[in-house]
DNA sequence: AGCAGCTACTTGACATGACAACCATTGTCC
DNA sequence: GGACAATGGTTGTCATGTCAAGTAGCTGCT
């Protein structure tokens, strides 16, 4: 494949090289989530949803009619609990999303995806797969695979040990 | 704990195999963003210093004694007008940012790093390489230069075409 | 000169995302 | 059975990110 000198570099107009490969890896890595975000986010604005808020509607679509614990849902996207109990809030306040407290446990709440809710999702499957499709699309399969690859293997990574925080 | 299926799979604790690897390719694009952009603010937070309050203290070093425009390091950053405007009122608070209006243009608003800034930035670049090599030590460099090949194609690619049209 | 239009911010409002503190339940252990 | 820790959420605060609307200053055209 040959070797485009500067895409990123170009993007951000910075006058020297990177320091190092690693640090050009990760500004690609964190622009080109960026702009995927922004992609799917210009796909569900006009629908009056969030790319967050879509990632927990469909969980919970995921997890059928007997619903999700809030924090359940938290996990399966690994975001920290406040946010979700906010969010929920938003998204029982639409019409979208249902709570009820958990008889058996009466600490948990439990969230159900509502018939309203499931029909949003309905109709933006088919434009969420189209720019899934898109936002990849210049990449054959082999190379996404490869890709899945590499990103995968970055997360398995050893990281940061506490040592080399400082 | 099981110990080995399928990576992105396993910790979205998804039931359903991927719809297709596109889908995959996202999921495992703005997950790994995702925990590599942690593992900055896990080096950065002792500091009292955010991601993005960094990234604008490294822009602002790379534009020396001259300073920038406000909206300038917006743009060297892909970020928006008001954000920047705010960032820069709290990074002149810690002192570490200096702003002035340009004398030429009295619309533009410069900004100076600070030398306490510029000392806070020296202090950092030793933790923060350590940290872009930890986030890819799992990669070679060979791997890490195909990943980003990978992402700066998909970065260029059709979802952008509109934009780029002009 | 004078005014329309553009530029560079600034402010307000709202949605995340992270942390800390708090409350109600539940589980545990003596 | 009662103190106490752990669990599951909620609330408050702060930093970002984004859009819409407003303001000050500059430019071009007449």
């Amino acid at each position: 494949m040959p070797k485009n000198p500067s895409a990123t570099q170009r993007e951000i107009r910075q006058t020297r090289p990177f320091r190092s490969k690693t640090q050009e890896a990760v500004i690609a890595l964190l622009r080109t989530a960026d702009l995927v975000k922004r992609h799917f986010a210009a796909v569900l604005t006009p629908h009056g949803i969030t790319l967050p808020q879509y990632n927990v509607l469909r969980v919970l679509r995921g997890a059928g009619p007997d619903g999700l614990p809030t924090l359940e849902v938290g996990q399966r996207l690994i975001e920290q609990a406040p946010g979700i109990t906010r969010m929920m809030d938003r998204l029982e306040a639409r019409g979208w999303v249902r709570r009820e407290r958990c008889p058996g446990d009466r600490r948990q709440v439990l969230c159900y995806l509502t018939p309203e809710g499931a029909s949003l999702l309905g109709q933006l499957d088919e434009p969420i797969d189209r720019a899934d499709q898109a936002a990849f699309a210049v990449l054959t399969e082999e190379q996404q695979t490869l890709l899945i690859t590499l990103l995968d293997a970055t997360r398995q990574g050893p990281h940061l040990t506490k040592a080399q925080l400082d």
